[in-house]
DNA sequence: CGATGGAAGTTGCACATGCAACAAAAATCT
DNA sequence: AGATTTTTGTTGCATGTGCAACTTCCATCG
């Protein structure tokens, strides 16, 4: 199967590459410059803050905040350390845990979104209007929509 | 100063930040399988191979490649164990190295682009008509053309 | 039931990365 | 010229991450 991509797609993708780096990095210092904690933990937080009950197990948080199941054990260990999580022995099948955000945690979640929300706003959303966002949000939920299969 | 941030421009950077990711990682789980280097040696290796004689210097590099400086240091040090690339001394400012793309670095950028691209046209290219994808270009160029102070 | 197979998380290990401290060389200043 | 400051790249250390092997528990099948 040999996959077809135009000058314009590949060009789309460039582009969009290097957003995403830039808001990233911009983002990401800013927090270390506030001392607060990065954007991997923004993002298991605010996947338990989504859910229901606000928990998830192991399982689904490693694959919403895109860790591996090791790499998810040991930052659930250090949101445990710092109480902004807890781990709920499930109580139908031994082998799960509950991960549930603490009021703690939703306090620093905020917190977070103070800083990353600004960095967007200045590196990203200062420069389109509201027809660019919108038209941005529909075609990039084509991608998204997308089984991510192959 | 107060950042603005609507609900359409936020919904836009979630769909950037999830296609992102999606598309990543599953080039990066494709190139693993097909036993090429990472997304970082592509990166390090077209931006060498886009350099005017096809080399820079390693502060050139490292901003390019999105990378901290003692990061690219080790880096380069893989690289060049592969002969990839070339560290030679410049003549005219002995604290500088010049990193230079060998014939072999080509070859290897040429391997991994072949499976990297595959990916992004499966995941990404594949569910965008000619026009989105002009759009979409258009648009995050007024994001990637700004100056990325803050 | 007991045994086999599968699923959920955790650990050992290797590796990649950033920060701070450093060495070496150039630029600047007096 | 000599001293100070700046720039460029490298190293020590700490941290974060993934893969593979393992443990524990559930499900399935005889």
């Amino acid at each position: 199967m040999k996959p077809s991509l135009p000058e314009t797609h590949l060009e789309a993708w460039r582009r969009l590459y290097v957003s995403f780096w830039r808001v990233c990095n911009v983002a990401e210092a800013e927090l270390q410059a506030a001392g607060r904690p990065s954007l991997t933990w923004y993002d298991a937080l605010y996947e338990l803050y989504r859910a229901p009950g606000r928990r998830l197990r192991m399982n689904e948080l490693a694959r919403q905040a895109l860790l591996s199941k090791s790499g998810l054990t040991r930052l659930v260990d250090r949101l445990e350390q710092e109480k902004l999580i807890e781990r709920r022995a499930c109580p139908e099948d031994g082998r799960v845990q509950h991960i549930e955000l603490t009021g703690r945690g939703v306090e620093t979640l905020r917190e977070i979104w103070a800083v990353y929300r600004a960095g967007i706003a200045r590196q990203f959303a200062a420069h389109l209007t509201e027809a660019d966002a919108r038209d941005l949000a529909r075609i990039l939920t084509k991608v998204t929509a997308a089984k991510p299969a192959g």
